[in-house]
DNA sequence: CGCAAATTTGAGAGCATTCAACTCCTGTGG
DNA sequence: CCACAGGAGTTGAATGCTCTCAAATTTGCG
C-alpha cells in the first residue's frame, strides 16, 4: 500500500473536515476530537482500481472516505463476485472485519480516492473513554446493518425497474447529504458494477436506463445522470417485481 | 408485552447459561459477568406469533433468544414484507435500531420462545467500563453485517437450488454450535416464510425440497428434515444460478 | 488514428413465477 | 364419531421477466 503521511501535518483535520457530520467525530467534544485526530492517518490518494484492503486481510484499520468513491466486493467459494456496497465521502468501510478480525470483503477504489486510516485497536481503546465516540461507532455499524437489510428487501422482493429506481434515489439522497445536487450527478461505477450490485445483467441495466429516459424519468449521457421526475421514480422504486404497479405475491 | 420477572430470582443465569459462549457474556470476567446479569431481565415466554417489538418502536432493549426461534421482518413502503433473518438460541436481535433509535424491523416468535431482555442504555453504559463486553458487542454487530452480506451474495448471484442448499446448511451449522444434530432438525418456519426469506415463491420451495429428496440429498417429512449428503449439498450451495454447475455470468 | 474496453441493441431461451386444482393435517362443532 | 372449514403444502401447466448469446456502436486513451 502507499506510504502513510503523519497526520500531524494537517491542522486539526477532523475538526475542519467538511464531512465530520457524517463521519466518526460526529457528536463528540473539542478535546476528544483532538484525541481522535491523533489516531487518524492520511494516505496518498488511492488510484482507481487499487484496493484499500483485500478479503482475507487481517483487520488493522477502518477507513473513512474523504474524496472519491469505492466499492466493496465479496467473492464466494465458487468464485462469484458480489458487490455489497458503494461508498462515498464521509462513509466508513471495514466494519465487516470486526467479527473475525479478518476482512471478508475487498474494498477497491472506483476513481482516485483519498481516505483516512484509523487503526482499529486504538479506536477501540479510545471509544472506551469517549461515550459519544462509542455511540457513533455503534450507530455507524447499525446503519450498515439497516442498509444491508434494505438491500435484502430490494433483491428479495423487487423487480429490475424498482431496483434501478431505488439505486438512483439512494445515490441522490446520499449526494444531497454532502451538499451536491440531488438530481444531477456522475456515476463513478460501470454498468457492469451496477448490474452486479443489483443482481441483474449488465444488458438489463443498459435497457433500464434507456427505458427510464424514454419515459422521461431521467436523462442519461454516458455516466452523467439527471433525475427528472423524483416523485415518479419513488413510485417505481416502491413497485413490486411485476413492474406493472401491482405487488407480486411471493408468500402465502 | 408480558410481565418482567426480576432477574435476581435466577441464580447467576448468564454464568450458568448454556448459551453464554454464543451470547453477550462471551469472554468477560466473573465480576463483570455479574454486573451484566443485573441488567438482564427475563420475560415470560413469548407465544408463537407474538412479537418482541414492532418496526417503528423506539429502541429500548436488545433481546437474546434463550429457547425457541424468531423471525425479523421488514416491510417496505409499498407493503411488501421481507424476512431479513431467522434467529435461534444464543443469538441477539434488535441491533438494527441503534442507528436511529427506532427498530426498522419487527421480530416475531415462530414458536413459543423465551428471551432475555437487555435495556440498551444500561448495556451501552456498562460496555464503556468493560472492554471485553464492548468488543463482544461490536463483534456481534459486525457478524450481523457479515451475515447480511453473505445473504446479499446469495440473493444477487445464486439460483434457487443454491439458495435452498445454503439455507439448509446455514441452519445445520447453527444447530451444531448449540450441540444439536447437524443432519437432522425441525423447521420452525413455514414454507412461505422460507420462500420469503430466500426471495422465491412458496411453490418453488416445495418443488426444491421434493427434488432434493429425489436426488438423495435430503429427507423431508413435513417440517422434519434430514441432510443425507452434506458434501453434495455444499456443492449445490456453491453453484451459480444456472443450476448446471457453471457460474452464470452477470458482469462484464 | 486505431485498438480495446465499455455500452447498446436485438433475438431467442430458460428458470422461476403465477394461476389453479388438489391433498393433507388439524381443530371445531354437531 | 364424523363432517367440515381452513391453513399448509404439493403438483401441474402456461406465462413472462430477465438472462444469454451475438453483433453493432461508442467511448476512452495511447
Amino acid at each position: 500500500m502507499t506510504a502513510v503521511i503523519p497526520f500531524g501535518e494537517l491542522k486539526r483535520a477532523c475538526g475542519n473536515c467538511s464531512l465530520r457530520e457524517l463521519c466518526l467525530p460526529y457528536g463528540i467534544g473539542e478535546s476528544d476530537l483532538r484525541r481522535l485526530e491523533q489516531l487518524v492517518q492520511r494516505h496518498a490518494p488511492v488510484a482507481r482500481g487499487k484496493q484499500l484492503f483485500l478479503q482475507g486481510d487481517p483487520l488493522r484499520s477502518i477507513f473513512a472516505i474523504r474524496t472519491g468513491s469505492v466499492k466493496s466486493v465479496t467473492v464466494g467459494e465458487d468464485g462469484a463476485e458480489q458487490i455489497t456496497g458503494f461508498h462515498f465521502p464521509g462513509e466508513l468501510v471495514g466494519f465487516d472485519a470486526i467479527a473475525a478480525d479478518v476482512h471478508d470483503c475487498s474494498v477497491v477504489a472506483l476513481e482516485d480516492t483519498s481516505v483516512c486510516e484509523i487503526p482499529f485497536d486504538r479506536l477501540d481503546e479510545l471509544s472506551g473513554c469517549v461515550p459519544g465516540l462509542r455511540r457513533q461507532l455503534m450507530r455507524l455499524l447499525s446503519r450498515e446493518i439497516q442498509q444491508d437489510q434494505q438491500m435484502l428487501l430490494l433483491l428479495g422482493k423487487k423487480g429490475s425497474e424498482a431496483r434501478m429506481a431505488a439505486f438512483l434515489l439512494s445515490l441522490s439522497s446520499r449526494f444531497v447529504g454532502r451538499g451536491l445536487s440531488a438530481s444531477r450527478f456522475h456515476l463513478s461505477m460501470s454498468r457492469g458494477e451496477i448490474a452486479n450490485y443489483l443482481g441483474l445483467a449488465m444488458e438489463t441495466i443498459s435497457r433500464l436506463l434507456a427505458r427510464f429516459q424514454q419515459d422521461g424519468l431521467i436523462t442519461v449521457d454516458g455516466r452523467e445522470v439527471a433525475l427528472l421526475d423524483l416523485p415518479r421514480l419513488h413510485v417505481v422504486a416502491d413497485m413490486g417485481s411485476d413492474g406493472g404497479g401491482f405487488t407480486r405475491r411471493r408468500e402465502g
